[in-house]
DNA sequence: CACGTTGTTCTTCC
DNA sequence: TGGAAGAACAACGT
């Protein structure tokens, strides 16, 4: 289940693979991905532009396309990951929903077992992000931004760290995890939480988001082993990573 | 075959 | 008008 920090390595084997080269076509292989747009505007947007660099908010993770042809958005649902792969290496019949075929004939393959993702375009993330209302990245808070989050919310402390329009980022299993670490039940009305716990949970978040980040993102350091959170099709996204890896 | 899984979006209400 | 809360929905394995 791809969260912040399953996509934010998703981003970071983007920028290791994919960016400046130019893209010849764009395969959909499974249009329910598509979000608001055509097969026919995602290849007039993508073909023969590269994609410069890449931004994350919670979930998403957007690449600016070349020459000012907007963004790509990307999201994974349940089940998504990406590949690189050269040619038809690597691409698993069942789970592939599209590829970006670059000039080379490398190509960037998104694939999803589920199908519950979105590809999509934008103007610009910030534009995208607040169409979707989405609250403030959760990795890029403070501790006084933080706290404002929890400002006059009633509820849950789980429902709240899993509202995207909150913080942007966390699902089920990191905010389990986060909660547990601070030992803190999910069910905790948000009101009843002092500043130590606040303050802890804060510290709890920021320290698992980072400490997963790293674990998950240098694969040569910790080869072939996977974390029990890691989504299977992670797993292939990162052993792609071999054919054209540092 | 209905259900569990998870996360987003749609609906309803104030 | 926007936001909060809850229902509906999506695909697939069991």
């Amino acid at each position: 289940v791809p969260e912040l920090p399953d996509v934010a390595v998703f981003k970071q084997y983007l920028d290791s693979t994919a960016l400046h080269q130019r893209i010849a076509h764009v395969e959909v292989r499974d249009r329910r991905i598509l979000g608001e747009i055509s097969a026919r505007d995602l290849e007039r947007a993508l073909r023969s532009h590269c994609l410069d660099s890449t931004h994350r908010h919670g979930k998403y993770l957007f690449a600016r396309i070349s020459e000012g042809a907007g963004w790509l958005v990307l999201h994974f649902g349940m089940t998504g990951s990406l590949g690189y792969f050269k040619g038809e290496e690597g691409e698993n019949a069942a789970h592939r929903v599209l590829a970006f075929v670059f000039e080379d004939g490398y190509r960037l393959v998104y694939n999803s077992k589920r199908k519950l993702g979105t590809v999509d375009l934008t103007d610009h993330p910030n534009r995208f992000v607040e169409r979707k209302h989405l609250g403030p990245d959760a990795l890029a808070l403070d501790l006084p931004a933080f706290q404002q989050c929890l400002q006059s919310r009633r509820g849950a402390i789980e429902s709240l760290l899993t509202n995207q329009s909150v913080m942007a980022g966390l699902g089920n299993v990191y905010t389990d995890e986060v909660l547990f670490h601070s030992g803190i039940h999910p069910k905790r009305s948000v009101a009843s939480l002092g500043g130590p716990e606040v303050r802890r949970l804060f510290e709890n978040l920021q320290e698992i988001l980072r400490k997963t980040i790293e674990a998950q993102a240098d694969p040569a350091r910790l080869p072939c082993t996977t974390s029990p959170r890691t989504a299977p099709e992670a797993k292939s996204a990162r052993a792609a990573e071999q054919p054209c890896g540092p």
